[in-house]
DNA sequence: ATTTTTTTTTAGTCATGCCTAACAATAAAG
DNA sequence: CTTTATTGTTAGGCATGACTAAAAAAAAAT
């Protein structure tokens, strides 16, 4: 059993790792769990002992089986969490990650499972982020994009965020964006990589940074994020 | 901001002071923490530094406004959770405890109060045990008193429980009780203080032992558990 | 191929919160 | 009213998880 902060550090691990890194630095992560590298370093050494990462010293560190079959539960019920927060209790998806970051290391497989039942077993959460199943496996990998690499003229949908955190999220909602947002890319500056970009019954262009476009997920046309049932395989849709 | 262990003291000091007790021992407290004396001796000194609890030494502690209204939100919380837990997760009224017991550690203010609009505004927990409201004051005190000093032949409302613990409860299931179970006080053993109680439409009488008639509350006649709005005051039903 | 810079680890502290064992104060019993 | 038992406190450790400062390894730059 896994205390609180061992938990924290396997999941940044593993987001890391869904952000591609499949070796994790201990300056990256120590900037992820918010701690200095010397904390860091103490960690990965009980985490290697206890079988949850396999840590090279000097060189990164990755989960093992076992650790990535935990960060997986606690990813799980964090986005649950978020849901409850967000479709039940009426808090913005902007305010709902901290409290979700306490609830998620409330420890009880059947909570779980009760409250994903609760939810209606829902692939996504607020933030158009895949909800991991009892299982510990994605319900679903959604077909999406980043909007940086969207092809241009094609109408999108905007399904999720990169960077959940309030301050990004607080960021778009000024930009007139959020999940479920129609738009489609008229044009492409190289020179910093900025988008043109035409909201959906717009006439205006509007420029948007590459540090933003490099944040949101697209798919070219996903109305609405379906709710599936509990036991349901990957799909490609 | 109290530390997770500076609240679980400080919610047993409360319901020490509950039971009647208004000054609470070292001991008492100890073991309702399920720490050594020791460990608790040390806890009190520190309590008093903040000024959550007055303690002189040897003699024992008590509550200040500051430590009571932090224990009593950490009670609100519990409890609250404990209604959703029950009512939206359909667990039974024994397994909630423990859960309940880490949920409460989530402390957010605007997280109680979604949860208890959520929940409808409800007065009693499923153990039927008073929800303090927003302000840290009980909504209601129910008119209740122990099965064990309750009159005769006249039809009795199991309304709530002393002891919340799950070896308690379950008891309480093998001899076929629980909230809202209809009975009569028949005869009064003086010898032990055991009670002959006859259930609902069951011709047959009952021996139950003191100790669990003493963990009862019971109402006269008061079927259904209310459910009563925001800020209703104080009611003497 | 060195030097310099960056990254990572080790060494040494500190605060929490728990423990056991020994000591002190109060309460109970003779 | 002293002795004994109970209750409460202090002293000294230990594990966790954080920190700073210093040393070591790896990467980058000259």
């Amino acid at each position: 059993m896994p205390t609180m902060s061992v938990e924290n550090y396997l999941k940044a691990i593993l987001s890391l790792h869904e952000e591609g890194k499949t070796q994790v630095s201990t300056n990256e992560l120590a900037r992820r769990v918010e701690a200095t590298p010397a904390s860091t370093s103490a960690m990965l050494r009980k985490l290697g002992e206890r079988g949850w990462v396999k840590h090279k010293r000097y060189h990164g560190v990755r989960l093992t089986e076992s650790g990535h079959a935990i960060a997986m539960n606690i990813l799980r019920r964090h986005r649950l969490w978020e849901c409850f927060l967000v479709e039940h209790l009426g808090f913005d998806w902007d305010q709902v990650h901290d409290l979700a970051e306490e609830l998620e290391h409330v420890d009880s497989k059947e909570l779980a499972n009760r409250l994903d039942a609760f939810l209606g077993f829902p692939k996504l959460d607020p933030h158009g982020d895949p909800i991991p199943g009892p299982n510990g496996r994605f319900r679903s990998v959604a077909a999406r994009t980043l909007l940086l690499d969207a092809p241009r003229n094609i109408e999108l949908v905007v399904v999720g965020v990169v960077d959940g955190r309030d301050a990004f999220l607080r960021h778009l909602g000024v930009l007139g964006m959020s999940l479920g947002t129609r738009l489609t890319v008229r044009t492409r500056h190289a020179f910093d990589g900025s988008l043109e970009i035409q909201f959906n019954d717009d006439d205006e262009l509007q420029l948007v940074s590459p540090s933003v476009c490099g944040r949101l997920w697209v798919d070219q046309n996903n109305p609405e994020p379906v709710i599936v049932f509990p036991d349901a395989q990957d799909t490609q849709d």
